[in-house]
DNA sequence: TTGTATGCGTTATCAC
DNA sequence: GTGATAACGCATACAA
């Protein structure tokens, strides 16, 4: 405690929040003090009288994965500057875990934020928002009623994608597609399509193939598309990925079979993942705003603690194109064969 | 408060902590009390009465780095294991602040683990450790005095590599040390020497590069192999990389000049990190052990906050080869004058 | 076996 | 202007 060096505790708590009136010389009396123990507040304390917001949560399955821990990221830069404190805990899931859907030694009311790389779970949701004000952080439109979300929107970004590889003078294109049409993938997907339609091209120039989200499945994919359109004046000359594992897969299995990204194939992704990063030639694909994401969620999240439960609409976030070297125009001299062998 | 449901708050602290006598019927009229209310005791409040440690901080450079990351959820399952909270904040360092080695909203004298993927910053360290009982997570040594220490040691892959890639036959091997000659690489870069001369490769069957560690700098220094050696019977067969980037940049930069890998040149990267799981061939490479690196550093966190200030010795905790199928023994035929070209 | 009193670090209320 | 004092949610020594 402060106040050893100098007089009472509460004047050190008027000086520190910019309360009450203070006299100049034990204001200074105190900064000093202040520094010299370097003395922090404890938030926890804090937030324990005062009703203001001091901590919030994040929760999700898996703080690893790099599309959580860069949400987390954009959460923390935030929270620092509120002087927040930000705890971290995994939701073990329904399926690990007896008591169904435990999450890891969350204190009962602290607001929260859910996020995940992939679909929100319902019962995992449900137990949060039992005891939790909850903003939901992802990808596309979630399935969970009116419940508060930051979220990033694929669509300009597909928009993008198609419009790109259009004016780039492709008019047969091919879009792989998840196999389980479900939320965040389906979502880019439709984005890609309605994209290519928008840009002017027919229905019967797009193929649409579906895949694994995966690199194998991106593989697969390729070789289908091979396989099916033998013919090279019928073969799509650029391939649309829902998934930068997706187009890495492709990437791989073109080249393998002989054909030059992006002379003879363009590719894209999507996600802009590390991995895709790194490729050569670059992967075009479409940046996720995840950082900004955490930073919107905790903006809602304080507004809704604050408001209580008044439902808060939805904030989306445009995800946007990167463009890399992954696509160029069609050349005519895609010929030789090259792609139809084993 | 539970009590409503029955009967006083000490009894109720009693059955939460299993201390003490509760009559067997309170003590089940409690415990359904507890689950339909879905009570979870406050941690916050709890570590403010008892001396037991019920929250950890973890504080890094960058949160989202997918090795801190890693390191976090390690650090998170086993404190889920403990019921102890995880706050997590971000040293924005000296220079980005005024404040010197301003740490965000930080609690004083709540244990902290400081993990890095990089160096640690002695500044940002005692700023740490003057108030707080601090561990370190990181690969390598550290240069932080008696620090505790929780590290990867990168000796035994390094070692593995080098001997994998010996017993496949080769006899000419390059290393692609770091530019600067500073903490983790260059530990690798030693293991890898020593495991080559171990093997009983002879010093002049060594070349070393020096080279930026990244993508880039990978192509740069392959490129650099092929000026330095244009007679091929002299020329290495094999290359070691201090790091997945670089062996990514030597991977494209072969592949650019017409070489496969891995049958006219074998390569091993180090870190196996995302880029380097999907490349293809699969890259032969060190796996770090990051989320058993967390565990071991939260285990010696409370232990050493249990101990007070007796010095702790480090952990080491070793990194281990992944087989790819980037190397493979030397062709004869690597002939026909490949790589030599512009 | 169970209730009461106290203190942890902080803010808010209200006397001085 | 400033300093007691209560209260926040919890654990614990002690009294009942």
């Amino acid at each position: 405690m402060a106040r050893l060096a100098d007089v009472s505790k509460t004047t050190v708590s008027y000086v520190i929040n910019g309360t009450g009136y203070v006299s100049e010389e034990r204001r200074t009396r105190i900064e000093l003090a202040i520094a010299r123990l370097g003395y922090r507040p404890n938030a926890f304390a804090r937030g324990l009288r005062s009703s203001r917001v001091s901590t919030v949560g994040v929760v999700s399955a898996d703080a690893a994965d790099p599309f959580v821990a860069r949400v987390t990221s954009g959460i923390l830069a935030e929270a620092a500057a509120r002087d927040i404190i930000v705890t971290v805990s995994v939701d073990s899931g329904p399926s690990s875990c007896p008591e169904s859907g435990r999450v890891g030694a969350r204190q009962t009311g602290e607001p929260l934020i859910y996020v995940t790389d992939n679909e929100f779970s319902a019962e995992a949701y449900a137990t949060l928002a039992a005891r939790h004000v909850v903003v939901l952080a992802g990808e596309g439109e979630h399935r969970l009623g009116r419940a508060a979300a930051a979220m990033i929107d694929p669509r300009p970004a597909a928009h993008d994608l198609a419009t790109f590889v259009v004016s780039s003078g492709h008019t047969r294109v091919a879009i792989v597609t998840p196999a389980r049409w479900s939320g965040k993938w389906s979502e880019r997907a439709a984005g890609l399509r309605d994209g290519l339609i928008a840009a002017g091209i027919p229905w019967v120039g797009i193929t649409t193939i579906s895949a694994e989200v995966s690199v194998h499945g991106g593989r697969v994919a390729i070789e289908e598309l091979f396989m099916v359109t033998p013919d090279l004046s019928l073969r799509p000359t650029a391939v649309l990925c829902v998934d930068d594992s997706v187009a890495i897969g492709v990437l791989q299995r073109s080249r393998e079979v002989g054909l030059i990204v992006p002379d003879h194939l363009s590719v894209t992704g999507f996600g802009d993942t590390t991995p895709a990063q790194t490729t050569s030639p670059r992967l075009t694909t479409a940046r996720l705003p995840a950082e900004e994401i955490g930073q919107a969620a905790l903006e809602m999240l304080l507004r809704s603690a604050d408001l209580g439960d008044k439902a808060i609409p939805a904030r989306m976030i445009a995800a946007s194109m990167v463009r890399g070297g992954s696509v160029r125009p069609p050349q005519l001299d895609t010929g030789t064969g090259m792609g139809v062998e084993r």
